[in-house]
DNA sequence: CGACTCCTTGACAGCGTTCAACAGTAGTGG
DNA sequence: CCACTACTGTTGAACGCTGTCAAGGAGTCG
């Protein structure tokens, strides 16, 4: 069902100073650039963490699947995202795929590791990666445990508005089949929610291009969204 | 409706030895313990995070509240378990309350971060506790997201099997309305479900007391609870 | 142009919630 | 120690939100 050929990333080898991860004892950590093709797998949930990453363009799904093939993507990583850091575990706990043609800075764990044993700050720069993976996960926690469909759809708009920030508009990398997986609805849930959206103002579509959307009334989606 | 008096914890002074945070170089860290009554909050939602604690006895939930009253409890922490850390955070992110009478160790967080500035291992124990977190709240999600109400209660049952870990039979400490909000239900379906596994031959209550449980068949449980 | 993907919309079913009644237990105060 | 009350848990009935199934439109790609 939701079988994708694996492809080869484009290889791009370039030494990068931009890596949040950096630390500052040791500057001179070397950085890979990959390219993958929309829908194409990263790394598979289970194996062995020899990567973290950043995006540098497009967007990665990371999921978790159920043996009769439920889906529940637990993150979207937008540009500038890192993911992958297991925080000390030795394997992946997702599998991640790019939504769209995305390209990744990667950097080795192995010397990350290496590095971290004697290098507090980058230790605690690891931690906080891991933290904000957390508090995002809390979050989400609180969506699917206790939010209802208008809600869930409405906080994620919110959401990408924040992270996307694309002036006045912005445009979803996903398709309502991800968003859905991540929201713990259907598709076709995620679709009615934004049609009544969209007729009671709160947002629009621009022209026929139904991923991108204008937030006309905040305001109104987030006491759609309440907040603790 | 969730409102509880804050009754003031009973004081303990008392150095211990056994949190797991404790660092290597720095092997004199001194603790407190406390004691809250069944029901007493621990700390607040957006309160300084002070301290980090270890659950000594007892059982603690940690949740969030929707301005309308709706409750999720993120997790429960049992004998052993460490809480509190935020990953770097200032601010708690769940309110926690003593589910039964429960004493705590307790670590000011303010040494415990001068610490881990000039400790790589400190650093590294306190990401440990947060990568766990994190494992946790994903698997949660996970369950929140695309579990139906039976599995939710099946995957219920055998963590707190193996967290309780009393021979044989295990004593809930949570009562039903905490087990719904952990895992985003009424209690009127955990009971349900309860209920049900118990007709099936799944589960087996002891006596008139509905928290103590034994797992009859914990193959038939591990089949309702579908894993990745 | 045809096949495919993505999205929307409608009709209907089902799972879990809501509302309600009841029983057993624990807690409280006389 | 008992009576009273509050709390906790179970069960039933009806409702409603979301899922399922189905059809169709619009855009994309070869």
């Amino acid at each position: 069902m939701f079988a994708r050929r694996n492809t080869s990333p484009t290889f791009g080898f370039k030494p990068l100073g931009d890596f949040r991860l950096m630390s500052r004892t040791n500057p001179t950590v070397f950085l890979n650039e990959y390219t993958y093709k929309k829908g194409t797998e990263i790394y598979g949930e289970k194996e062995p963490a020899d990567y973290v990453y950043q995006v540098k363009i497009g967007a990665v799904r990371s999921y978790k699947l159920l043996s009769d093939g439920r889906r529940l993507i637990g993150a979207f990583h937008l540009v500038g995202d890192i993911f992958g850091s297991t925080g000390g575990g030795e394997n992946h706990r997702f599998t991640t795929e790019a939504v769209v043609d995305t390209t990744l800075r990667l950097i080795k764990r192995q010397s990350l590791d290496l590095m971290a044993k004697e290098d507090a700050v980058l230790t605690r720069n690891l931690l906080g990666v891991t933290a904000k993976s957390l508090r995002h996960a809390e979050d989400q926690m609180l969506l699917l445990g206790r939010k209802g469909a208008l809600e869930r759809v409405a906080g994620f708009l919110l959401e990408m508005d924040k992270r996307l920030a694309t002036a006045g508009a912005m445009t979803l990398p996903m398709g309502r089949h991800d968003i859905a997986d991540h929201l713990g609805l259907t598709l076709e849930t995620v679709s009615r929610s934004l049609s009544r959206l969209r007729r009671t103002g709160a947002i629009s579509f621009i022209g026929y291009r139904q991923r991108d959307i204008i937030l006309v009334n905040r305001e109104q989606l987030r006491s759609l969204d309440l907040q603790g």
